[in-house]
DNA sequence: TATAAAAGTAACCAAATAGTTACTTTTTGG
DNA sequence: CCAAAAAGTAACTATTTGGTTACTTTTATA
């Protein structure tokens, strides 16, 4: 492939990524795609071959962000447990903050019963993050008395939907929280109570 | 209106519910509705005027449902501070397993920018149930020693997201988890888990 | 039971949309 | 610098889709 045509089929990507991340699969129009990429549609087709496998190419680039992120959460760095644990806590609300177009993909294809995920063998990656989250969790058991309860899955559950459902949701949530949920302090503040929550969980509330 | 177009109406609304929440807007298609209904298309237009309406209708008849469960909550019954508190959760796990399509067209609303929601004011009676959250905290400062910075508002979060998270992105967490999510004693330890987490958050600890 | 109103339908339309074909322009290597 | 290959386009098609119109059937009641 020409340099040319690599610049304007990232142009295509990169139009393509905010049109499915805005209107879904089914929503999006290959016209508007084209239009928006300032190139003509058969472009696209020669390129991709169809709309579904444009969406494709598109859910798997954005996900593999996500995938990057979570080889990063399983070597969180930090002094003690508590300041590992408030790091991956951080780690995935900025990513879900800093990447919309992922947590909108992420949501379509939920209620697209996860097909392309599923197609592509996606999420592989999550027995590693519990893996990551157990050895984790052994280190806390080192400091603290780690309730037999408690275990990374449930851990990893709370984090994941708390980060999640904040952005995903934020449409439905604005008007009954009245702050701005972006707003850096407020999120500041809902990090904090997941990070201390999650510790007063794991330590029986003994982590000060 | 007459017997049997109320019947038909309701025939009509019963199936674009499933076809709305399945496929969302941009997905689902009148012809459709019409064919499974049994039904006309121009009957459709007749009683809804259009697509959108339709939809719109849909949309507020499956959100009271959820409205219906925050009146419940507010008032929530128990012994104690904690079985209020799992009573609470396990209410609000109970009615999104129940309430599949109440999910899905949050979650297509969301997407939508909460159009709807908005238009209908919807919503509101989230100010009711910090109230009654509040109210609840007051009580378990009773009986525990309460951190400041617990509030109604994060507990609310934290609640909505894990359970809401658990069923709306359950597809692609299927996979990690291995387990059948919707297995009653998978569930049951998902909301032991949860309200073990907010009571050691709440007490810091000292709750039993 | 006659009739008016309500319930319901067949067949149509205009616009939109995914996808294709035959063509022109640009680039590059010998 | 020129021919072949790659990049890109204009204009089309078949089908789908939301929406409408003119019509028939059913129901209730005076």
């Amino acid at each position: 492939m020409q340099r040319r045509a690599e610049v304007t089929r990232n142009r295509i990507l990169e139009v393509a990524e905010i049109e499915f991340s805005e209107k879904g699969f089914y929503g999006s129009r290959v016209d508007e795609i084209a239009n928006k990429a300032g190139v003509n549609k058969a472009l696209i087709y020669k390129y991709f071959g169809s709309k579904e496998e444009l969406y494709e190419t598109i859910f798997s680039i954005v996900y593999e962000r996500f995938s990057k992120l979570e080889r990063q959460l399983i070597s969180v760095e930090g002094l003690d447990f508590k300041s590992r644990m408030r790091r991956f806590v951080e780690l995935d609300f900025l990513f879900l903050k800093e990447n919309p177009t992922y947590v909108r993909m992420l949501m379509w294809e939920n209620l697209n019963n996860a097909k392309y995920y599923k197609e592509k063998r996606l999420g592989n990656t999550k027995s590693v993050i519990l893996e990551g989250l157990d050895q984790l969790l052994d280190d806390a058991k080192k400091e603290f008395d780690v309730p037999e309860e408690v275990t990374a899955k449930q851990i990893l559950l709370t984090i994941y939907g708390c980060g999640f459902n904040y952005f995903s949701n934020s449409a439905t949530m604005m008007g009954f929280l009245g702050d701005d949920m972006m707003d850096d302090s407020i999120l500041k503040e809902r990090i904090d109570s997941v990070v201390n929550m999650i510790m007063a969980y794991i330590t029986g509330g003994k982590s000060d």
